[in-house]
DNA sequence: AATGATAACAACCGCCTAAGA
DNA sequence: TTCTTAGGCGGTTGTTATCAT
């Protein structure tokens, strides 16, 4: 480290030839440092801050001679020399509260910084891309189906849906549906249901685009989680209840009354029954942000682009014993673990109590055919049995569930828009050990990802055959 | 003990926006 | 009105620590 013959600031880091990179952008006696900062670059920030007070950054360089930009001090004042800071991991308090800020803002971080005292956008950025790195080869959901439902909730007391919300609870950069194809078509359920409609997107699993494009590809069972770090601190594994777990994923339609259905035998889990491709409907801008996963983001994408990739779950390594061929679909990789969404969900509504304290834990019962009676009473308008999403449930299933062939073999297959193969609906016969009795299920397997939320079941725990 | 994989952290880069000249 | 500049923000990359094999 060179010196001068100027005051110790001045001299320290000019011209420092051991500094690991400099900037010679500024030619010339300008030569601004870069790389990681020494205690006395941070002594001379804290001293000409503490004279100056915080702002004008560029004027450091100049009066104090740090060889540092304005921009390196700021940030480094911001994110380590503020004496408000908040040193040390994060709480359990600090990282629920980190999971059900990105819920609301997406990838605000300096908002969500803002609501955290002591802590900076660069931490909670970081914080959350190895979380997010974590839920992707875990391949879990980002977040707990607790706070997204709570968030969603939240977020819609606030705002009218109709129109796109300048509301901080919404991205600016909102990204419509409009090359979703989706027909438009205004659902009037959806309003007298806004709560339970985008919830239930919202205990889909999510994942970004990445976890879409390589995540999912790099499941990675054996995946140690360190010391006490849970994916949710409002849902720690340890709590290994599968019941509770379960009924975080499953749920009921919100448009469940009694009438006839034109799959009797065919419950969709999961059904993306929130998404729509309806500008004004009550979809929170994030949900369709690559910033803001969610699977539902990768079922719409399965839905409504041809281009949309889909996702090979042939390389989901995930310990599920796999249903005989005779009773499933051939390579049906779902069936483990929706057997045990299904088992929970028959195992809460066999039930007496089943109740569901948890508001974010919608019931539904696998048997009740009415879940469809929305898709029917409101589709069959349009001629065809179809999803909000202009699917049937036959469709969905195509597209979002890799079965035997991949899509990818044969895009011309995948129905679009209205088209309906009810004869591709696919029934899966499921049985289920439930303490003694023997329950068949059909079902439509319609929720690949269930099968990524196999970690927080336990693998183990459930089979079918 | 060595090695590789991963997590955690720190810092930089590029873009955007607001304010002032 | 246009241009310049400072500051802020989010994304990305690099480094180090930790853990498992």
């Amino acid at each position: 480290m060179s010196m001068t013959s100027e005051s110790n600031e001045s001299l320290i880091f000019k011209n420092d030839v051991d500094s690991p990179s400099v900037d010679d952008t500024n030619s010339g006696e300008n030569v601004l440092k870069k790389g990681p900062w020494t205690s006395d670059e941070d002594a001379i920030l804290v001293e000409h801050v503490t004279k100056h007070g915080e702002g004008n950054w560029n004027a450091i360089q100049k009066h104090s001679g740090l060889a540092r930009c304005g921009k390196s001090c700021r940030l480094r004042w911001t994110n380590h020399l503020r004496p408000d800071l908040k040193k040390g991991a994060f709480s359990p308090e600090e990282e629920h509260l980190i999971v059900e800020l990105h819920a609301k803002m997406g990838n605000k971080w300096a908002r969500m910084a803002a609501e955290l005292p002591g802590r900076t956008d660069n931490e909670i950025k970081n914080y959350w891309n190895t979380r997010i790195k974590r839920l992707q080869r875990a391949g879990l959901p980002i977040y707990p189906p607790d706070i997204g439902l709570q968030s969603l909730k939240e977020t819609q007391q606030t705002d009218d849906m109709t129109t796109f919300s300048s509301n901080d609870a919404y991205h600016p950069d909102f990204i419509p549906f409009t090359n979703f194809e989706f027909p438009s078509v205004e659902f009037k359920n959806l309003k007298v249901n806004h709560d339970l409609h985008a919830s239930s997107a919202l205990i889909d699993i999510p994942s970004d685009s990445s976890l879409l494009a390589q995540g999912l590809h790099s499941v990675h069972p054996s995946k140690r989680l360190r010391g006490s770090e849970y994916l949710f601190p409002a849902l720690n594994p340890v709590n290994d209840d599968p019941v509770q777990i379960a009924q975080s994923f499953v749920y009921s339609s919100p448009y469940d009354h009694n009438s006839t259905c034109d799959h009797p035998s065919s419950v969709i889990v999961g059904s993306h029954s929130g998404l729509n491709g309806n500008p004004s409907s009550s979809e929170p801008d994030w949900a369709m942000k690559m910033e803001l996963p969610s699977l539902q983001i990768q079922m719409g994408s399965y839905w409504a682009s041809p281009s949309s990739p889909l996702i090979s779950y042939e390389s989901v390594d995930i310990p599920i014993r796999a249903p005989p061929i005779e009773n499933t679909i051939s390579n049906n990789r779902n069936s483990g673990l929706l057997d045990a969404v299904l088992y929970e969900s028959q195992t809460m509504n066999t039930s007496k109590n089943s109740s569901i304290s948890n508001a974010s834990n919608v019931e539904v019962d696998i048997r009740d055919t009415s879940s469809h009676d929305f898709f029917k009473t409101e589709w069959e308008a349009y001629g065809e049995h179809m999803s909000p999403f202009g699917h049937s449930c036959s469709s969905i299933f195509n597209e979002g569930t890799p079965i035997s062939r991949s899509s990818f073999d044969e895009p011309e297959s995948v129905e679009r828009g209205c088209k309906v193969k009810e004869e591709a609906t696919i029934l899966v016969p499921m049985r289920y050990e439930h303490k003694g009795d023997e329950t068949t299920n059909e079902m439509i397997v319609s929720r690949p990802d269930m099968l990524l939320a196999s970690d927080w079941f336990g693998p183990k725990r459930f089979h079918c055959w």
